[in-house]
DNA sequence: GCAAAAGTGTTGATGATACACCCATGT
DNA sequence: ACATGGGTGTATCATCAACACTTTTGC
């Protein structure tokens, strides 16, 4: 049997996350068809007959970056008769990340994306920028929750990256003392034999995140976001 | 101009809560139509022609219950392939609160709908299993972030019913004497000069919660979802 | 006066924050 | 030996959970 009500386009926008130079960095695409032309917007797409909303994500993450096995998720739904002016879109967001180092920049470059740190986001298309805000808070929210990194740092890193991505991510301080005693009580890292000379004459250890089945649950970092009152 | 991709049937599902007898309830509806026929499912429908699908979901819970003006969050967008057998449907699922004493219980009963305690659930068709869970768990996230009830509960309660309602959300006990400290500090609700007698000789008083704009903001009930280890 | 529920107070444990201090090393 | 960032320890304060206690009232 078959339904008889109104059928809709349905795309797909990622907010793709990637962390270099001490910068949470977004991919954006620069129009050069319509509707939008000219501006930036989200890497998107069309979903195809057969294909689930994620399927058409991670298609989309693959054909911008070069890269499978991504960390992907669903955000939400935007259905705005108008939020399209070519034609009614209802457009599901996600949100990426990535390591940065790890993508294909050539391929990149030949769809027109860039890599725009978060402080320095340009006008988007459409209702994107509201895509934007969203995916940041999900991001935060994840950080809150569990120690990030592992889809976005290099995997050997020092407690100064994790501590600098985290400023990243929240553009406020936390104290390197507390931040590592918390990360280290956590047990999802675990230090490696070897240092990183670059930045000091003592050296700071590499760490690694611990493989998933090492990790207890309910390993959260709980840090009030808003510790105002 | 327009797009050259495919069209898709979209709609919305709505887990309604509702709160009554100690017991958190859900509104299904008994499907006395082809897929599913026989068993039960959300109460849902179609997105139509310039609706966005806030304002279908908003139509299904008035067609259901006869209110408007409900609280209403969207929760998850739905597309698998072949979740719905009988066509391809896109779906996407919202959790509403309403006070089931205000709602017109004539039109719950001419579609079909009951209140379901939601600890006993029956089977539910498709994957709307998935959509009660989930919505069940923004709920107590709700629940952890501001005090939950003005939804639920009548206009005036007592603190015992609010912490039932507690209770019934999260399946587990709170002391309530620590509940109603916490309650209290956040400064939510304002208490009535009248009480409750009906069951205790020293009567309890009655509260009500305070207009949205004599509440300050970051009033979090913060306490731990998972409090193991 | 006493039973029973409403409501308050106290205490110890836990966790967060701020910040002083020690460590290792290249020059 | 000292400057520099890496890393540890500690004192203070806020918050939470447990539970003892007091209040009010009808019978």
């Amino acid at each position: 049997m078959t339904y008889n009500h109104p059928k809709f386009l349905v795309a797909v926008d990622c907010v793709i996350f990637g962390y270099e130079d001490s910068e949470l960095k977004v991919l954006l695409r620069h129009r050069d068809f319509d509707p939008g032309k000219g501006g930036w917007s989200l890497p998107g797409g069309f979903v195809n007959e057969k294909e689930s909303v994620e399927d058409a994500a991670l298609r989309v993450l693959f054909e911008t970056t070069g890269l499978k096995d991504i960390f992907l998720e669903q955000i939400y739904t935007f259905s705005e008769p108008n939020r399209d002016p070519g034609e009614r879109v209802i457009s599901v967001s996600f949100f990426a990340l990535i390591k940065i180092q790890d993508h294909d920049t050539e391929l990149v470059g030949k769809n027109g994306a860039h890599w725009i740190p978060i402080s320095e986001l340009p006008e988007l298309i459409f209702d994107h920028k509201v895509m934007v805000d969203q995916a940041l808070l999900a991001l935060q929210t994840k950080a809150a929750n569990e120690v990030i990194g592992r889809e976005l740092l290099p995997d050997f890193f020092t407690f100064n990256q994790l501590v600098d991505l985290y400023y990243a991510i929240y553009k406020r301080p936390f104290d390197p003392s507390n931040f590592r005693k918390r990360v280290k009580s956590l047990n999802v890292i675990e230090r490696l034999n070897f240092k990183d000379k670059a930045n000091s004459r003592k050296g700071a250890f590499y760490y690694r995140f611990k493989e998933p089945e090492q990790i207890e649950p309910y390993s959260r970092m709980v840090f009030r976001l808003h510790n105002q009152r």
